[in-house]
DNA sequence: GAGTGGATTTCGCAT
DNA sequence: ATGCGAAGTCCACTC
C-alpha cells in the first residue's frame, strides 16, 4: 500500500545530478524546490533572477517552474522536449529542449533543497461536459428549439477547411448554418459566420441562411448581424442541460 | 542554509486534515501526491475517476491537479478561493471553492501517499521580451521600413529616465523618435510619445518628428495623432519576425 | 506540417 | 466591473 517515492534532499550538484538523470530515465514525475535563476529563448525570450520555486517534470518530459503564487507557470515547456545536464560554475544546469519550434529553457540552481522522484499511474478517462458541447447537442436532440420542422443534416460540417457547429436545412428546405456560441456573441462570431456563409455560396452556388445561437448578442454584433442578413438566436447552457436531462 | 521542508507521509486522513489546514494556513506552498478522484462544476463541469495524481496548493491558495503526463492541470481554480476539507465515507475531500463566477473542485482522496510544505520565497522580476522587441530589431536591422534613408542612432534612448524605442535621423537629419506598439497602438502611446518629444525638446533645444510604429492605431488615437503632428507607420511583429529570419 | 477553432482558457489593459 | 485582444498561449482536429 505504500507507494515508493525517492527523495533527496540537499544534495551536491554531483549527487544531484547523478540521480535526476537516473531518475529522468524512469518515467518518473519529478518535483524539484530549489533556488534558481531562469532562462528562456525562443519564440520569445524571458529572463528571472534567483529565487525559490518548484519544478515538475512529468512522465512525458513536460517541465513546468512555478512561482509562490500564480496559477500559471511562469516558464514551461511541452512534453517531447529532451534534457541536457552538466554544472557550470558550479550550478546545476538543466536544459529542456524543444526542437520545434526550438525553443531551450535553462535553469541555473545555486541549490536544490529537495528532489522528489514518484512513479504514479493515472489511467482514468476526463470527462468534460463543456457549454457549448451541451448546447449544440440539446438543439441536434430538438431541432423544434432552433426552429419548426428544422432538420438537422451535419454537425462539425466542413468546408473549405472551416467547420460550422450545425448545417441543416429550414420548413423550406432552405439550407442553413448555425454558429454556437455558449457566452455573449461578438462582432467576431457574426463575421465567422459569415465568413462560411461565403465559403458555403462559394462552394455549392446557393445561398444559405445564417443564424447565430448564443445567450446574447452585443450591440455591435447585432447591428453587423442584421447588415450581413445573419439572425440571432437565444438560447444558453442552463436551458440546454434542462433538455439533456429529460 | 537547509530549508525547512515538511513532510508527512501516508497519513490518515484525520492526521492528514489536521496537517494540510495547519500548513495551508501559513502561506506555504503544499505538494500531495495521492490517489483521488475530481468532481468540478462551474463553467463546464468535469469528471475523473481514481488515479494518481499530483496536486499543487500555492500561497495565493491557486490550486492546479496534474497527471502524470501533459503540460496543463487537468483541473484547477485560479487564485482567492476558499478551501473547506472534511472525511467522507473515509476518504479525505478538498473542496477548493471560488465564488466569482461560482465554481467548486472537489478532490476525494482515497490515499494521500505524501504531502510537502515548503515557505518559498521569490521576489525576482520576471523579464519577457516578445513581439515588441523583434519589431525593434527588425527596424533597426532595416530602417528602411521606417522611411528610406533613415538612420537609427540610439536604441532604448533614455531622455530624463524616460527611454525612447529608437532614436535617429531621417533623410534630413531631423532627429526622430520612435515608438513601437505590438498591438492596436492609443492615446496613451501617442501621449507617451509626445510626451517624450517635449522632453527632447525640452533637453535638446529643436524640434523632433515622432512616429508611432504599431499594426494599427485607434480611431481616437489617429485624431489625436495627427492634432500632436505625430505621425504613424503601419507594422507588426509577423512581418517583423521575416524580415529577422531572413 | 500548416491551418482553424475552442478553452473552466488566463492575463492585462482600456473603457 | 466589463469588454477586448494577446499569449512562448496549449490542444485537438483536418487537409
Amino acid at each position: 500500500m505504500r507507494k515508493k517515492i525517492i527523495f533527496i534532499e540537499n544534495p551536491s550538484p554531483q549527487i544531484f545530478l547523478e540521480n535526476f538523470r537516473k531518475e529522468l530515465g524512469k518515467n518518473n514525475v519529478l518535483i524539484i524546490i530549489g533556488e534558481c535563476r531562469i532562462e528562456y529563448r525562443g519564440r520569445a525570450s524571458s529572463e528571472l533572477g534567483y529565487g525559490e520555486r518548484l519544478i515538475i517534470i512529468k512522465k512525458d518530459k513536460s517541465i513546468i517552474v512555478h512561482r509562490p503564487t500564480g496559477y500559471e507557470p511562469v516558464n514551461w515547456q511541452p512534453s517531447q522536449c529532451f534534457y541536457k545536464t552538466r554544472i557550470v560554475d558550479s550550478e546545476i544546469l538543466i536544459e529542456a529542449i524543444r526542437q520545434r519550434p526550438f525553443e531551450i529553457l535553462k535553469i541555473f540552481f545555486k541549490k536544490v533543497f529537495i528532489m522528489i522522484s514518484a512513479y504514479i499511474i493515472d489511467e482514468s478517462i476526463f470527462k468534460l461536459h463543456g457549454d457549448e458541447e451541451d448546447m449544440r447537442q440539446a438543439l441536434v436532440l430538438n431541432p423544434q428549439l432552433i426552429e419548426d420542422n428544422f432538420k438537422v443534416l451535419e454537425i462539425e460540417k466542413e468546408i473549405d477547411g472551416n467547420y460550422v457547429d450545425i448545417y441543416g436545412i429550414d420548413k423550406d428546405a432552405k439550407p442553413t448554418l448555425i454558429e454556437i456560441k455558449k457566452n455573449t456573441a461578438g462582432k467576431n462570431a457574426v463575421l465567422q459566420l459569415y465568413r462560411y456563409m461565403m465559403l458555403y455560396r462559394k462552394k455549392y452556388g446557393r445561398n444559405v441562411r445564417g443564424i447565430i445561437v448564443a445567450p446574447k448578442l452585443k450591440i455591435n454584433a447585432l447591428k453587423l448581424a442584421k447588415n450581413l442578413g445573419i439572425e440571432f438566436k437565444r438560447f444558453n447552457a442552463k436551458l440546454a442541460k434542462k433538455y439533456l436531462s429529460k
